[in-house]
DNA sequence: TGAATAGTTGAATAACCATTCAATTATAAA
DNA sequence: TTTATAATTGAATGGTTATTCAACTATTCA
């Protein structure tokens, strides 16, 4: 194939920009400690904000600013109940491609 | 159960420390336009550096810096073949969490 | 040899983002 | 109503990081 050819052909084969971007977006929102840690904890049991600040070891504040992260990209949702909020993940997808990079990272020791 | 045994519950369940923390490494990886294109144009061909640089109308420099972090993530390899390297996926782990997280975006749709 | 090409690397800059702090909203209890 | 508690929000700050630029290494070809 020539030169030229290889990168049409790739260009053509890849997903679009926007898929990528939006990938790449999914990706950035489990790319962080405190948010992974949230999510890691919403596997076990669905839980107030305080209590995800007390597990963490965090300002409610902090964990909040998170939350919120987490809620645009739809990985979890919160559902007001009197004062407290109790948060829980939006759907199993979440918990499967966490655990997908876990069987990742096993694999490697 | 009593609010103090929830947070000792969930602490004693999640993931430990370091896991979470290689798991969110992991992902950050991931979690960069530019490299989850890189990524998604090795899925369809071993490519040159300069092939890659081209395709996604980068300099050759801003893609080496990126390959060096995949590289180092353990994502791709490079092999030298003469003057060039020739990349691909390491393992094909990527592939599937590539898709993993596809598929996520494909269904919100 | 010397020149040209492919890629890597380090330092600098600019953009991004997680946490903190203070102020605010919303609900419950007194 | 007032007070207290749970959580959200906006602005500021400090740390991280992607890209650029220039210098450098390694290989090929003349």
């Amino acid at each position: 194939m020539e030169e030229n050819n290889v990168i049409e052909f790739v260009r053509n084969k890849i997903a679009d920009e926007e898929t990528i971007y939006d990938l790449a977006e999914l990706f950035k929102v489990f790319g962080d400690t405190t948010r992974a840690k949230i999510l890691s904890c919403l596997e076990v049991r669905d839980l107030y904000v305080s209590e995800l600040a007390d597990i963490l070891h965090m300002s409610i504040s902090a964990v909040s600013h998170q939350l919120r992260v987490l809620r645009n990209a739809k990985l979890v949702k919160g559902v007001k109940e009197g004062k407290e909020v109790k948060y829980s993940l939006d759907d199993n997808h979440v918990m499967m491609i966490i655990e997908c990079g876990m069987s990742h990272i096993r694999e490697d020791k």
